[in-house]
DNA sequence: GACTCCGATCTTTTT
DNA sequence: GATCGGAGTC
């Protein structure tokens, strides 16, 4: 009970207070990760609970797994056999081993994103609706909020209101869209993200027997960032927690940051209303910042009118006030970043974990990222474009996927024709829409392909399913990576990318060796249980891009959006791009809630800082390949004045040349700076003198040695792998690439 | 049906 | 800037 110590007595009361529900109001920084951690190894190592009997639920992987090691070091191996994971791990568990009662069969796939919209947009053409009416992302949305809210399609459909709103926006087919898209991932065997909320819902709402069963397994229930869950979770974990009642939910209303994806804050007062002998404790002392930057954050979101009434303060002393330094352009950004990392590090002797950069959206990190390696600073970017998004990626997890479950209609459309064996767009059509109009699996019309199409399809389309065949009965007796090579080669995949001398072509064939690799990983890792494509599929298809935390002890500077760093902290923090447009972003300030949310983000952006804040803007900045002009933000403006720097002594003078010598260039697109540069500069670089061993210089990737060099002379782009920067291989125009002699 | 080229379009955050 | 779809050609 030693670990008891280290907390306050609110936090005490809320690690304690075990039996019956307890809401925690957790400010920012007040210890919440530490009051939820305590709160589980006390029921385990005091209350002798079981693990197993003991639900946590959070919203990423990465917190996730963070609780569980934390608890693993207090109460031991033990904690392996909690069950602690993001909602929709949990849930997708439960869906395997419970979702044939609903339908479903255990290895049902889960579309992602981009396969969810890519049915519907296949539908929507089907249906010969305006794609421009409808577009994927418009109908996507609408149906991801109604499965949200519980709303099935044919209630959808039976809805006055939505069905006015439907046709207020002429959007009146939505409803027929939405039954459509509902019965296809049905018949493909596949969830979307929403359904597997949705049908978790459905499972314990259609099967008592399942609920009790849950009910009974389940004798405490946690939930983390309870803020953002939507009314399907809350639901879902209300019922859940409805026998024992010893359900605990942890959250802080001014990091609301997921209002987009359907989150509720107003599950916060239900929560209050729903369980009446509540516990409500409430964390107001902040451990993690210096006064300045909670002074700072609470002057920030006093703006906003709805919130629930705390006081967050700290003892920590007063700090450095928050710097505000302003560029000219988002590359100036990036090298003031830098420059100012070099200096805090040299100064306060800090290495670079200490360091992030938090950007508003993804696209941002490029500007960073080409400045941290100029100046040669060590630094990772979290999240952006998973590896499992790429293109050739998809396309073999494809094959997998269809050899997995041949009724899977997203994965058909990936491989029915690539590698290429001449069945057209048409064909692909005419197949799906029989399967639909005969009201028969996918995989029923393959197998009986010669009663429904002519010769010439069958010609191409036998050979195609005999191979899926083979593929399956390989599958059956190898392991995951020893059949996923098998399919890799011989459908024609692997050879087709090795075909494929482009340097894009080389850049996905290594794609695919890594993928290949990934799964030799799984297969060797002995604490899996199962070694088959199934588990294999199961196990990434929630797997954001998290997944290579620590392949190295190398100190990084982490680059990422605001939203991925909810949780974590660090000493130094740069918040970047804190632009009017860019963040409020101009998509969002349609509606004052939304404002509020856009606040709340930049609330959390600072409250992630312990010791010292950077704010940076530009004046201008590239979006879509244009140079646009900026201006501060709002936000900016917003802040108590009394907590920033001084904007005289802001700029030094170095600062200030630069910016004069970059306006005279007269805000010409950087990229044009740039070949005229390289024109006078670098175009002397002789392909031929590219070799290994040589010293190169890249505007933008800095220099380095090269290790290996592949040169498309037709592209004038060469593959080079720099040691400077981890012997990434980097796809160059060769042009910009100037030898050190 | 495959391939190439051109222009239109979309740009937020995540499981 | 990148991606996607359409039109036109082989």
């Amino acid at each position: 009970m030693d670990y008891l110590k280290d907390l306050n007595s609110f936090q005490k009361a809320a690690v304690t207070h075990t039996e019956g529900p307890c809401l925690v109001i957790a400010g920012a920084g007040s210890g919440k990760t530490r009051v939820l951690t305590y709160r589980i190894a006390h029921l385990i190592k005091e209350h002798k609970i079981d693990p197993f009997s003991i639900l946590a639920l959070t919203f990423t992987n990465k917190a996730a797994n963070e609780m569980k090691n934390r608890i693993e070091s207090i109460v031991g191996t033990d904690a392996r056999s909690l069950w602690m994971g993001t909602f929709h791990s949990i849930f997708s568990r439960i869906l395997r081993a419970e979702g044939h009662k609903i339908g479903y069969p255990s290895n049902y796939v889960i579309y992602d994103t981009q396969d969810s919209k890519s049915l519907i947009k296949s539908i929507v053409k089907e249906l010969t609706l305006d794609p421009k009416m409808y577009k994927e992302n418009y109908v996507y949305n609408r149906i991801s909020n109604a499965k949200n809210k519980l709303i099935s399609y044919s209630e959808y459909v039976n809805n006055a209101l939505i069905q006015e709103e439907d046709a207020l926006s002429l959007r009146p087919k939505i409803g027929e869209i939405y039954k459509i898209y509902v019965k296809r991932c049905f018949k493909s065997q596949a969830m979307d993200f929403d359904d597997l909320l949705f049908n978790t819902n459905v499972l314990f709402s259609d099967h008592i027997d399942v609920l009790n069963k849950y009910q009974q397994i389940f004798k405490y229930v946690l939930i983390d960032e309870f803020q953002d869950t939507n009314h399907c979770q809350y639901l879902i974990t209300k019922k859940l927690a409805s026998v024992h009642r010893n359900i605990c939910v942890v959250g802080d209303d001014a990091q609301s940051i997921y209002a987009f994806r359907g989150a509720e804050i107003k599950n916060i007062l239900k929560f209050e209303d729903d369980f009446d002998d509540l516990k409500v404790v409430k964390l107001e002392q902040n451990y993690r910042s210096t006064k300045n930057i909670v002074n700072a954050a609470n002057s920030i979101i006093e703006k906003n009118e709805s919130k629930i009434s705390k006081d967050v303060w700290t003892e920590n002393e007063e700090g450095e006030l928050i710097s505000v330094k302003k560029a000219f352009s988002d590359n100036e950004e990036g090298r003031i970043i830098s420059n100012l990392i070099f200096e805090e590090k040299n100064k306060k002797q800090l290495t670079n974990s200490n360091f992030a950069v938090l950007y508003r959206t993804n696209s941002q990190s490029r500007s960073m990222e080409e400045a941290l390696r100029r100046i040669g600073i060590k630094y990772k970017v979290f999240g952006g474009v998973s590896f499992y998004q790429r293109k050739e990626v998809k396309d073999l997890l494809a094959y997998l996927r269809f050899v997995v479950n041949h009724n899977d209609e997203q994965s058909f459309r990936r491989i029915i024709n690539y590698p290429r064996r001449g069945i057209g767009l048409t064909s692909i059509n005419k197949i799906i829409l029989t399967s639909n109009e005969e009201n028969k699996s996918l995989w029923e019309i393959l197998k009986n392909a010669s009663n429904y199409f002519n010769r010439r399809v069958l010609k191409s389309l036998i050979p195609f399913v005999d191979m899926i065949r083979s593929f399956e009965i390989f599958n059956n007796k190898n392991d995951a990576y020893v059949s996923a090579s098998h399919i890799a080669s011989t459908s024609g995949l692997l050879e087709d990318l090795y075909n494929d001398k482009s340097i894009e072509g080389i850049s996905r064939f290594e794609n695919i060796q890594e993928l290949l690799n990934s799964i030799k990983e799984f297969v060797d890792n002995p604490e899996n249980s199962s070694f088959n494509i199934d588990k294999f599929l199961q196990e990434i298809s929630l797997m954001t891009d998290q997944d290579s935390d620590d392949d190295s002890d190398e100190e990084y500077i982490s680059l990422m959006t605001i939203h991925m760093a909810k949780g974590l902290e660090f000493p130094v923090v740069f918040v970047v791009g804190v632009e009017e447009d860019l963040f409020p972003s101009q998509m969002m300030i349609t509606t004052k809630e939304d404002l509020e949310e856009e606040r709340r983000l930049f609330y959390v952006a600072i409250t992630r800082s312990m010791n010292k804040l950077y704010l940076t803007y530009s004046n201008t900045r590239y979006r879509y390949g244009m140079l646009k002009d900026c201006q501060m933000s709002r936000f900016i403006k917003e802040i108590n004045p009394l907590y920033l720097e001084n904007e005289s002594n802001l700029v030094n003078k170095s600062f200030i040349k630069n910016v004069l010598r970059e306006k005279k260039k007269n805000i010409k697109p950087i990229s044009k700076l740039l070949i005229n540069n390289i024109n006078s500069q670098f175009a002397s670089s002789n392909i031929n003198e590219l070799k290994e061993g040589v010293s190169v210089q890249h505007p933008s990737f800095g220099s380095g040695e090269i290790m290996k060099v592949d040169i498309d002379a037709n592209q004038k782009k060469a593959i080079v792998k720099f040691k400077s920067v981890g012997e990434k291989t980097l796809l160059l125009n060769f042009a910009k690439l100037k030898i050190i002699k």
